[in-house]
DNA sequence: CAGTGAGCGAGCTTCCGCTTGACTT
């Protein structure tokens, strides 16, 4: 019987699959599920899910002699739709290969084309632009060949970037480092990183005086008003300083001059990949990995539109459905609709601009995270469809007499709110933002009309060294210089950090004194007052080993190194899709300078460790240096040559070969120190990876945060050594007399079992002290072993 | 999960872009 039903069930889907006669594949399983239901029933839709094939892994899958001729492969995580599309376009009367427009998109339809063995009389390429009716029906109707010219820029890019990855990272791993890696977009992304790093140790700061006056003057009701001015000129030095005031203290003041002028301010362009990256950053705090993954969420829930695009471009249905929105929300003198354009490098705009699918829907039900996110892409795509913001600007000079300077006052009032009455746009200021930058309304003046004067204070004001980057700044860097597509962004950025080419941390900042002087009420007065400066939170910083590969790439591949690599190769790869240049000679010509540099690098270079030699210490007279070591940054007192072997000490968190001083690395050397003895044992103090321990009879004791190493008594460190055993005993839940070794501890994320130096999990809602000894071993034996770290890197397929 | 910092030298590592889950702790 069930037999039966199974027969019938398998004639019943023959029958019904050899219906279907046209197979659609598109890159993304959601676009697939919103496609098919504009599409009879006639039609089915697959995804392919971005590329199916790629270059060969073994032996780099290219023969450079022959012409560069690319072997390709289906990629093993692919290999099970490959299958699938086979057997359905077998089935199909009409394949249509529907991928994106750009030369990726092209490609996968090529790849599709030869993958699947299509037949060339029954396949056709679509594209579409709009997920609408209207745009697929159309694109139905009006079939392309595939453009083998755009699929050839496709394999040369493919090819020119196996080539300098697969050979590049191998000289890395001989002259620095095994596992290490170089390719045309990580390998700038770090110089940036590194540039700007070095950039900001060279800064010098340099101060000047600002001068803010507050004036008082009474309205027309009577009532007294404060304005408050900044002078036209920053004084040098505190002398100036002290002249101008004193001049002022018999000064009067009056408005000189009141200019008004309107201004207006723009909405800004709805998201792309990297606009949204950046704003996710700004106002939501969010790293630009989260935000890719929430955006994705939203995409396949169905509430935006793609979420990796470069276009700013919104379809006519979209601003339509905005303009709708505006009015009924807010009025029709709310809207100005607007078309964007792209000003990135190399954009290719295969999709829309990211926006809500549905311009009415306000909010989204869903996860917090979900939710925020969902609201600024709302907003920002509303907003942008919104009037301008008006606005008037005032400014008042204001004369001191027997001076030349005078101050200025400005103020701005907002006239009519437009687009602001939904979004304001973050920027990425650091540190201080200017005293005129919070405008407000000045009262009614008149030129002419005498003002008092409250207070005059100078501050010293010091200039800012270039700022950090964040993930998101880096991102749009990466944009403006055309380095990296929308899909890549998020991962080039873990690829460099997971390399340790770069860190993201923060840091505290130093204080800084600063000079005040003040004229109030006839007096002057001086004040030396302390702010913190330079403190970053999550910043990326370059690591000894980022600068070490940075500069030994930058000696050795100038070309590849240049930011204008990929802007040029582009150009070419343009070329190429218009069909005015050949692919393999594009190839040639890149190559032919290529390949001497590595070779001539693969022969002649050092190996590098970045080495410095501080200086000399002066107990023994032996050079101290510092270098890359194999387990990271050491510093070294002596040399191999010496009779005697050097003493080694591994460089703190936070210090680099590049800036360490040589004071700052004598002071390491003064760790580990004995302390003397306790129960027969010796006491050493130490520093280690987690910061600095006790270390005795084998175990170690931390050293809270705050507490000073170097200042810690043998007494002190015996009190904390028992501290801690008193601690162990209590975490101590049970214990067996038979198998001492094996005990049940209560730890940080609750009981688990510790038996000869391994920690084995209990399943959880299991009550620790109901286990017996064998019920502990059948759970160690049990556990699968812990794969070794340090060995291959985690990696997919 | 902490102190090392050479070395017998097997066999491994690595790119960019297009797309999503499937794995454990």
């Amino acid at each position: 019987m069930s037999h039966e039903i199974a027969l019938f069930a398998k004639n019943f889907w023959k029958k019904n699959s050899a219906m279907i006669e046209n197979l659609v594949i598109v890159e993304s399983p959601a676009k697939a599920k919103t496609i098919e239901k504009f599409l009879g029933k006639n039609f089915q839709v697959k995804s392919s899910f971005g590329h199916i094939r790629d270059l060969k892994k073994k032996d780099s899958g290219i023969d450079i002699a022959n012409n560069f001729k690319p072997s390709y492969e289906v990629q093993a995580d692919k290999k099970k739709v490959v299958t699938e599309l086979k057997k359905l376009a077998k089935e199909a009367s009409t394949v249509w290969l529907a991928s994106d427009e750009d030369r990726e998109g092209e490609a996968i339809a090529w790849h599709l084309k030869e993958a699947l063995k299509l037949d060339p009389s029954k396949t056709k390429r679509i594209v579409f632009h709009e997920i609408t009716k209207d745009a697929i029906m159309h694109a139905v109707e009006h079939p392309k060949d595939i453009d083998q010219d755009l699929v050839n820029a496709q394999q040369a890019r493919r090819i020119l970037d196996r080539i300098v990855g697969f050979e590049v990272s191998p000289i890395l791993w001989k002259k620095v480092k095994p596992s290490l890696s170089a390719g045309r977009v990580q390998s700038v992304t770090v110089k940036l990183i590194v540039e700007r790093e070095r950039e900001i140790q060279a800064f010098k700061s340099e101060s000047n005086f600002r001068v803010i006056g507050h004036f008082t003057l009474v309205d027309e009701n009577g009532k007294e008003q404060t304005i408050k001015a900044e002078l036209d000129t920053r004084f040098k030095n505190e002398k100036a300083v002290q002249k101008f005031l004193e001049e002022c203290r018999q000064s009067t003041y009056s408005i000189e001059n009141v200019v008004k002028k309107p201004g207006k301010r723009s909405p800004a362009a709805p998201f792309t990949t990297s606009t949204l990256q950046q704003e996710a950053s700004r106002k939501l705090g969010y790293s630009v990995s989260q935000t890719m993954a929430i955006a994705q969420r939203l995409y396949e829930a169905g509430f935006i539109t793609y979420m990796r695009t470069d276009s700013v471009n919104l379809s006519k249905l979209a601003l339509n459905a905005a303009k709708a929105e505006i009015t009924s929300m807010a009025g029709a003198k709310y809207v100005k609709t607007r078309n964007y354009s792209t000003k990135s490098k190399g954009a290719q705009e295969a999709h829309e601009a990211i926006r809500p699918s549905y311009m009415d829907k306000h909010e989204i039900e869903g996860g917090n995270q979900e939710q925020r996110l969902y609201e600024l892409i709302w907003k920002r795509a509303v907003a942008s469809q919104m009037a301008d913001a008006e606005l008037e600007k005032t400014t008042a000079t204001i004369k001191v007499s027997g001076s030349k300077q005078k101050f200025v006052a400005s103020g701005e009032v907002i006239t009519f709110d437009g687009f602001l009455r939904l979004y304001i746009e973050s920027t990425d200021d650091e540190g201080e933002t200017t005293q005129n930058g919070n405008e407000s309304l000045l009262p009614p003046l008149e030129v002419g009309q005498a003002l008092g004067s409250q207070s005059i204070v100078a501050t010293e004001r010091f200039s800012q060294r270039p700022p950090r980057y964040t993930e998101a700044s880096l991102v749009r860097k990466l944009e403006e210089l055309g380095i990296g597509r929308p899909s890549t962004y998020a991962p080039t950025i873990s690829t460099i950090q997971n390399r340790e080419y770069v860190v993201k941390e923060d840091r505290d900042g130093v204080e800084r004194t600063y000079k005040e002087y003040s004229l109030a009420d006839g007096e002057i007065a001086s004040a030396t007052k302390t702010e913190i400066t330079g403190a970053e939170k999550k910043k990326l910083f370059p690591p000894d080993i980022g600068i070490v590969v940075n500069d030994f790439l930058d000696e050795h591949f100038k070309d590849i190194m240049d930011y204008n690599f990929t802007a040029n190769i582009e150009v070419e790869f343009d070329n190429i899709a218009s069909g005015k240049l050949q692919w393999t000679s594009a190839l040639q010509d890149f190559y032919k300078d290529f390949q001497p540099a590595v070779e001539e690098t693969v022969k002649n270079a050092e190996r590098q460790v970045g080495e410095r030699v501080l200086g000399t210490d002066p107990k023994s007279g032996k050079p101290l240096s510092v270098r890359l070591g194999r387990f990271g940054p050491i510093a070294q007192i002596g040399t191999q040559d010496d009779e005697e072997k050097p003493t080694f000490a591994s460089l703190l968190k936070g210090q680099s070969i590049e800036t360490i001083t040589l004071e700052e690395a004598l002071e390491l050397f003064k760790l580990p120190r004995t302390l003397g003895d306790f129960e027969d044992k010796t006491v050493v103090i130490g520093i280690g990876r987690f910061g600095p321990y006790i270390r005795h009879n084998s175990k170690f004791v931390s050293i809270p945060k705050g507490e000073d190493p170097m200042e810690i008594t043998l007494e002190e460190a015996i009190e904390k050594i028992k501290a801690k055993r008193i601690q162990e005993e209590l975490n101590k839940l049970k214990t067996f007399e038979e198998e001492p070794e094996l005990q049940i501890l209560k730890g940080r994320f609750g009981p688990y079992i510790s038996y000869k130096k391994k920690n084995y999990k209990i399943a959880k809602g299991t009550d620790p002290l109901s286990l017996s000894l064998e019920d502990c071993r059948k759970i160690i034996e049990e556990t699968p072993e812990k794969p070794k770290r340090g060995g291959a890197r985690k990696k997919k397929s």
